[in-house]
DNA sequence: CAGGATCCAACATGATACTG
DNA sequence: CAGTATCATGTTGGATCCTG
């Protein structure tokens, strides 16, 4: 998601009147693919090298992986050691600030333990009912 | 993000030895592109017609939005109302499902306003360090 | 071991034109 | 007004091979 707004062309509009989402900035940090399985991973499991979190990741690439890291490195959630070996040696940590997300996920399990169902439930209906599948 | 995992292939591991992240099927649901901005303001301003809340968004394309919009509705998170005039009304309004997502809303809120300048900080000092840059 | 470099396919999104 | 249809493009992520 991007937060940032511009541009002009047919088919759009030129600026929200309104106070755009306070929400966005964060979604935009730390909502992207992969991001939250690292996070929590990381805060359950403590400190991990890379191949590590790849194999308990299951499916991510070593390119996305890196990719991943290095934003959320970049942004302040994990720090990433380097220990000069042979063979190399690379931990990814998260920090405090990385740490003060928790209560975020917290209610956001929470949410899904309670609502998840319903949410399941209305997409069978709408399936049911004949509207158009979105894409 | 998706939560699901499988596949098999050079490059990738099998399976996930340690629970899938929780918190993903939730960002499946509501942190897609566009989706907080749209719930946030029909969370805020009440029911909306669909050019109204494209104007309010900005940018957005009306293709993008009838997707998103109908996604949500699958999810039961709003309520597509159409009223057969000339020329037609569609107001979409948020759920009750819907509204149950503000604590977490408010709660994401609340970390930005706490922790957004720690992460920006936290961006220039990386991009100041020579590190590489995240693509 | 921990990536880097390429190439490529899938998908998301935009522009534009059209319609019940 | 509230979309749909189509075409074009941009961005992501996967596959594959390579290396300090």
């Amino acid at each position: 998601m991007t937060s940032a707004r511009a541009a002009t062309a047919t088919g759009t509009i030129r600026q929200q009147p309104y106070d755009p989402c306070p929400v966005s900035p964060l979604v935009d940090v730390v909502f992207s693919r992969w991001t939250t399985p690292i996070l929590w991973l990381l805060q359950h499991q403590g400190p991990m090298r890379f191949n590590e979190l790849r194999e308990r990741l299951g499916t991510i690439t070593a390119k996305t992986l890196t990719e991943r890291l290095r934003q959320l490195e970049r942004d302040g959630l994990l720090i990433r050691t380097h220990h000069p070996q042979v063979p190399p040696r690379v931990d990814y940590e998260i920090t405090d600030l990385g740490l003060s997300l928790s209560p975020i996920f917290r209610l956001m399990v929470e949410w899904s333990d309670d609502n998840m169902p319903l949410v399941r439930r209305a997409q069978r209906q709408y399936d049911d009912s004949g509207r158009p599948r979105p894409s």
